[in-house]
DNA sequence: CGGCTCATTGATAACTCTCAACGCAGGTGG
DNA sequence: CCACCTGCGTTGAGAGTTATCAATGAGCCG
């Protein structure tokens, strides 16, 4: 029922690097495991204790400061992995935004069961080194952009990045039409601006035609182009 | 005269992971290389061609806009590896901010020898899954902290990743006085501030009486507490 | 139909950037 | 040996962007 085998992200996350066999031991030592949105699976500070495959939905990971001040550092997407194998303590917690199905391991399991099997180990090498090079292509933004280069820069990944979950079949650079998963205040927080300037970007870049805002959590990409200008 | 054995970083770098006649073959497939202060060793978007291990001085990782706006993604010392293994196209450039030695491979023999050593990988997954966690850390630096905390955080990251090479021997959290690696403008580019605003930071901090600067390069960290405060 | 949360809008303040001038140190050449 | 030049850093004045504070508005659920 809920065997590796079905899964559906079983061809896109680090399991895809296993054969029959092996999925069946890596599948007795996981559990699935349903999350609400807000709900926390990691929190921050914590040692690490558990890792994680995203199967379906968005989590973000976060961090913040003593007084309160939060930074969003991460989002996850299915077939992405959560979570620090190898000891170490976490520096960030993990939430779910959406509804979400992720694929639990006690870390010491997953980090007995990596250890044997360098394929996996060798994929999450892998992905480990695109989010590392995607990460700090983010720091180009935070460190460097307008606030408005912000909102569209956001707006464009955010579209491509939900694509191959939304299914648009058209091979386009991403979907047209999406929802957020983001609160103003989450969106905020990924960017590192304030909620209202937040909104007034929103509001700007539809007054000018760039996008559609049809409701709170839904956006229409009306000019890609235009929209790639502003996020320079 | 150069070979691994004697290698002064041979028990903190990944090849920490290899026995003696796994080193002989890495050897023979690196080679030593020496850099001016400025000079590059990998640029932004050009195809991943070689790999390296720092053995002494101090690189930054650059990225930047269109325009001409840089920001510093990340800093590397000595032990560190560099550059981007498995393909791809490297997302950074890789400069000396000191007068470098590095041990540099063809990326496709690394590819080649790591795939054969999953110690080896196993090393650098370790170490990749440290800096991306040590990279999302900053992301709040950079997204919620104001120019004060910036400057003070930097002072104090910088004064404890100085300090193993310093060789304080008293075991302190990080050297008390320092060779900056940086310029101010690099300082800025670091932090996502301008030239001015650190100037001005640096001004008010000696002025405080937490920091001294005896030169241009040069800090003393007077008050280490008082620091950590500012750091927020 | 309230009462709630979340988002938008407005007015003002604060912070950092921009532009500009000056200062300091190191190197070069007279 | 000193004068000058050049690059880097500091300091100042003013402008611009974003944050803060406050009020209003829209959607949702009981």
């Amino acid at each position: 029922m809920s065997s590796c085998e079905q899964c559906v992200v079983r061809n896109r996350a680090i399991c895809s690097s296993l054969d029959k066999d092996e999925l069946g031991v890596l599948n007795a030592i996981g559990r699935r495991r349903t999350l609400q949105p807000g709900e926390s699976l990691i929190w921050e500070g914590e040692d690490s204790v558990l890792v994680a495959n995203v199967i379906e939905g968005v989590l973000k990971l976060s961090t913040g400061t003593e007084d309160g001040r939060e930074q969003i550092v991460g989002v996850v997407y299915p077939s992405e992995f959560i979570g620090r194998p190898f000891g170490g303590t976490t520096s960030h917690g993990v939430t779910a935004l959406t509804e979400s199905r992720v694929c639990v391991f006690s870390r010491s399991d997953f980090d007995a069961f990596a250890r044997e099997h360098p394929s996996l180990e060798h994929k999450l090498l892998e992905r480990t080194l695109t989010e590392l090079d995607r990460t700090r292509r983010w720091m180009l933004l935070l460190g460097r952009k307008s606030a408005s280069e912000k909102v569209a820069s956001f707006l464009l990944e955010l579209s491509e990045r939900l694509s191959p979950a939304n299914c648009e079949i058209h091979f386009e650079t991403g979907a047209r039409r999406f929802t957020l998963p983001f609160s103003r205040q989450q969106i905020a927080d990924v960017l590192g601006l304030t909620i209202e300037t937040v909104s007034r970007q929103f509001t700007r870049l539809k007054s000018e035609g760039l996008i559609d805002l049809p409701s709170r959590r839904e956006v229409t990409i009306l000019d890609r182009e235009g929209l790639a200008a502003e996020a320079g």
